[in-house]
DNA sequence: GGGTCTCTTGACCACTCTGGTCGAATTGTG
DNA sequence: CACAATTCGACCAGAGTGGTCAAGAGACCC
C-alpha cells in the first residue's frame, strides 16, 4: 500500500483512539476521516480490539525509535542531560505529535488496559526504565552544597516540565509554522543559565557551559 | 428536596460531564449513577443542554464562592503570595474536585463552548483576572539581582505547579484517607525555604520566613 | 374520606449510531 | 483474456440516544 495512505489511516486511528478512548471511538469515523471505504479497515484488522492493540503497538515502536532510542544519559550533568530529553521529546512530538497524545490517553484510561494488559506494561515499564536512567549516577557535585540534591533535582524537573507544558499550550494557539523557534530555544538557553547560576555551584571561570 | 440527594446528582452530573463531554455525556448514565428516575432530571432540568448550562453555572459559582474569593493579593511576597493561592486551591479541590475536573474538562474541549458561550467567556475572564492579579504588584526587591525577574517568577511558578501536579497524581493512586499530610505541607515548607535560598537576595537575620 | 398538589418513576418512543459483513466493482499482473 | 488482490459502501441486528408521559406516591388541607 502506498505509504502516504498509510499514514493517513494511522492518522485518523490514532486521532479518534486519542480523543474518544476505546470505547467511544467510533470506526466509522475513523473510516470517513481516513477517507476510505470501511471494508478496508477490516480487510486488514480483524477487528476493532485488533485495530486498537495494532495502533498501540505502531505507537510504542515509534515512540521507542524516534524518542528513546535517542537518549543519551551519559552526561553527568543534570541539566544538561534533562535538557537533551526535553529537546528530544519536542523533535520527535513536533514530527509527529499523534503517538503521544494516543499514548497518553491510554496511559491515563482505565477501560482500554483489559483490550491490551501486555501492551499497557510494557509502556509503564518504558516510563519507569527512563525516569530511572534519567536521575542515575547525576554528578551532584556540580550542585550548591546548601540545598538538598532531591530538592535540586526536583526543581530542575519542574522547571523543564512547565516549560515545555507553557510551549505546548501556546503551540495550540497558535499556528504551528509561523512560530518563532530561534527565540525560543534562546530563551530556553537562558533558562538554563539561570538554572546554573542558582542551583549549581559558582564556576571558577567566568564562560558558562551552555552549548 | 434533602440537599444529600441533591449533592449525588451533581456529583453523577459533573462526573459524566467531566469524563465524557457535552456531546458523549449519557443522560441514562447521570441518572443511573445518581440513583434516581429518568423523569426526574428533565422534572428540574428542561433538557439536555440546559442541564450542561445549570452544572457550568453551579461550578463557576462554587469555584468563585470556595476559591477566588478566599484568594488574598495583598501580601507583597511572591513565594508568599503563590502559595496561599496554592494552598487554597488545593483546599478547596480536597473538599469537593469534580467541580474543577469538569471546567478543566470544558476549558479545554472545543465542541460545548458554543452550547454556552457566555459561560465560557466568564470563565476564561475569571482565569485572566487571576493570573493577572497574581503577578500584579510583585515586590521584586526580594530576588536577586543578578537575575531577571521574569525569570524568578516562571521558576516560582512552575516549581509550584509542579509540585501540585505530583500531590495529585499520588492522590489519585494511594487513598485519599491514609495521605500523610503532615510530611507533605512540612515538605512543601522546606520547599519555600530553598526557593527564597536560590532565588532571593541573602537576608540579614538568620531566622527564615516561612510561618 | 376525598381532592389537590408536588414529586418521582420507568416503560416507552423514534431515531441515530454501533461494529462488522459481504457481494460486487475495480485494479494490477501475467 | 483470466485470476487474484484490493477497495468500496449498502446493509444488518442490536445497543444506546434524548426526551415523553401516564401512572402512581406521599403530603397536606378541607
Amino acid at each position: 500500500m502506498e505509504p502516504e495512505k498509510q499514514q493517513r489511516i494511522w492518522d485518523a486511528v490514532l486521532r479518534e483512539f486519542a480523543a474518544k478512548g476505546y470505547r467511544d471511538a467510533s470506526t466509522n469515523r475513523i473510516v470517513e476521516d481516513a477517507g476510505i471505504g470501511k471494508g478496508m479497515l477490516f480487510y486488514y484488522f480483524k477487528n476493532k480490539a485488533e485495530l486498537f492493540r495494532s495502533a498501540l503497538v505502531y505507537c510504542l515502536d515509534y515512540i521507542e525509535e524516534e524518542y528513546v532510542r535517542r537518549l543519551d544519559f551519559s552526561e553527568p550533568d543534570f541539566i544538561v542531560r534533562f535538557s537533551k530529553a526535553v529537546e528530544a521529546k519536542m523533535a520527535a512530538y513536533l514530527r509527529n505529535p499523534l503517538p503521544f497524545t494516543f499514548l497518553a490517553s491510554f496511559h491515563i484510561n482505565r477501560e482500554a488496559v483489559e483490550i491490551a494488559p501486555d501492551l499497557y506494561s510494557r509502556l509503564q515499564e518504558m516510563g519507569n526504565k527512563g525516569m530511572q536512567a534519567l536521575f542515575a549516577d547525576v554528578d551532584v557535585s556540580l550542585f550548591r552544597d546548601d540545598v538538598a540534591p532531591e530538592h535540586i533535582l526536583n526543581i530542575i524537573r519542574w522547571v523543564m516540565d512547565g516549560w515545555s507544558q507553557d510551549i505546548i499550550a501556546h503551540l495550540e494557539r497558535e499556528a504551528l509554522l509561523d512560530y518563532d523557534w530561534e527565540s525560543t530555544t534562546k530563551k530556553l538557553y537562558e533558562l538554563f543559565a539561570v538554572l546554573r547560576k542558582v542551583l549549581y555551584k559558582e564556576v571558577q571561570n567566568g564562560d558558562s557551559k551552555g552549548q
